[in-house]
Formats: structure tokens, sequence, C-alpha cells
DNA sequence: CGGCCCCTGACG
DNA sequence: CGTCAGGGGCCG
């Protein structure tokens, strides 16, 4: 469920918190969200240890130790990450808890359980979890217009479902690939290689654009957080075009609409995202107008 | 590549 | 009851 801006912020939320705190004891009740090692190693391994922060890589999360040990956890659909009293209530789906040097837990839930949990040695290189597969962060320098176009440029798919793929970009689920191509006002449908240069530039801006914006907007209080339980977010007021379809679009006021591209639902404005270009479109990319 | 799978819960 | 869900891996 959680795409970058939600991951994001539960790493700004519980760093801090978290940060300085061992690990007394981890309870494992459901030991397949547990892929790498075993539910028991993960157990023995992680008590005594020190957080010394966290991280983010993508979608996935990351609990780093003094010891030079990583947990690396993937919230997927429904993870959720949530620091509590001891006394707390207990959610239903609680399968990992983690006792804290301060009496705290540190509780994962995930209802439909496709979240997944690995557990890295000091120096061990990460084959498991699938984040040596991901490509650049959407704020990294090296993430550039001409980086997305020489990945892209020559794929028939569409650049709905590239944006999904996490090889070249990472971080962007169904939710904000809708949302910045609506703001980048290309149709969800058109195949990769059928984006001009300036379009290429546009939707790269918008990426970094968008993504920013969400984090922002998913900012909250270690307070708020517990009371939405970790899996509140806050975005959902400023999405545009996500969950609206058959309402007017924002822009223009045109009808959204729902289709399928690559299995998931995808929203947008058929007037600000023409699949087909205009003859005016046409014409004036083609006699250089509105360019200089 | 598309299609199916992993699961539970919400909603029509 | 059927369908869908903001993810991703695997299989033919």
């Amino acid at each position: 469920m959680p795409e970058l801006p939600e991951v994001e912020m539960i790493r700004q939320t519980l760093e801090p918190q978290l940060k300085g705190l061992h690990i007394k004891n981890v309870m494992v009740s459901r030991p397949e969200v547990v892929a790498q090692p075993s539910a028991g190693e993960f157990h023995q391994r992680l008590i005594g240890q020190k957080i010394c922060g966290m991280g983010r890589r993508g979608k996935f999360l990351k609990i780093c130790f003094e010891s030079g040990d990583t947990v690396i956890l993937h919230l997927r659909m429904t993870g959720g990450l949530l620091i509590t009293p001891a006394d707390y209530f207990v959610e239903k789906h609680t399968h990992v808890t983690f006792h804290l040097s301060d009496g705290r837990e540190l509780r994962f839930s995930d209802p439909r359980r496709f979240g997944r949990f690995w557990l890295l040695n000091s120096g061990e290189e990460d084959t498991y979890s699938g984040v040596y597969k991901l490509g650049l962060e959407p704020f990294d320098e090296r993430f550039t217009d001409k980086y997305l176009r020489d990945s892209y440029g020559d794929r028939r798919k569409t650049i709905k479902e590239c944006l999904l793929e996490q090889g070249i970009v990472t971080g962007i689920g169904n939710i904000y690939s809708d949302e910045i191509l609506f703001t980048a006002k290309i149709h969800p449908r058109r195949p990769a290689n059928s984006l001009s240069v300036k379009e290429w530039k546009l939707l790269t801006e918008t990426i970094q654009e968008r993504l920013s914006f969400f984090i922002e907007k998913n900012r909250i209080s270690p307070e708020d957080y517990l009371e939405g339980k970790g899996k509140e977010y806050r975005n959902t007021p400023f999405l545009q075009v996500y969950g609206h379809q058959g309402e007017e679009c924002p822009v223009c006021r045109e009808v959204l609409c729902r289709t399928v591209i690559g299995g998931r639902s995808s929203v947008f404005c058929p007037k600000c995202q023409r699949e087909k270009k205009t003859r005016q479109a046409r014409m004036n990319q083609g006699t250089g107008k509105g360019k200089r």
C-alpha cells in the first residue's frame, strides 16, 4: 500500500524514537513474514542489538544496528509499523513484536501478510530482499530526464507500466504514477517510445515535484501517527485523480476516466491527457512552434 | 509479456 | 455472493 512518500514518512516518524534503543526481545507469531533467515535465527540474532538509525530505499525500510547488521522490511500492500506502549491495544494481524529497552514495543502488523522482513549480517551482500534490483532514487542527482529517456526511450510498454517498475526509478506505485502522469499531462497508456524529449523532461520534473509534495503532505507527529495506527495516510485529500473516476477533472472539469493498465486500475483525464496527439499539436511540433 | 499467486477485508 | 485493493514474484 505505501509508496515512497508514505515509507519516507514512516522512516522520518519512527527513526528519532528508535535511535539509541536496544532490542530486548523479538516475538514472531507468523514465521512466514520473515523471509531471511529463519524466524528463529531472526529472533536470536536481534536480541541485544542497538538501533543506530533507519533508512529507506525505494519502498523498502531499513533498521540499522550498531553491529552493522540491518533489518530490511517491505510493507507491500497492508503492512504497518507502530511504536506503542507495552500495554497498548494489540491490533489483529500483529505478526512481529520487538520489545524495546525503553519499555515500548515496535509492532509489525499486516492483514494480508504480504509484507516481508530480511536480516542482513554486517557486510553481507544483499541477494535476497530485492533491494539490489532497484533503480535510482527519484532524488538521486543521477536521476535526470536523459537517464529516463535512455532507459525507457525505446520501450513500447506503456509509460504507466514503466513507472511502476522499480528497476529504473524506484518508489512510484499505482497512486502516484496516476498523479504524476496527470500533472505531466501524459496519457498513462502512451507507449514509452512515443514520448518527446520535452515530455521526458517534464515527466522527470513532475516525478520529483509530486513526490516532494506528497512527502510534505504526509508529515505527521508521533502522536498522530500512533492515533492513525501508522496506516492512516494524509495524502488522500490531495490526490487529484486517483480514486476520483467519474468526477470532474480539477483542471478542465471533464469527467475523469478509469481504465486498467498492466492489470492496475488507472484514472486519468481524457482531455488533459490526450492519448493521440491532436492535429494542432502535431502541427506545432512539426513547425517547431512554441519553441524559443 | 500477460496471467496467476500470495492473503484478508471492504464494499456493492 | 463477486470484485477490488496504494505490491511484487514467478511461471509458462
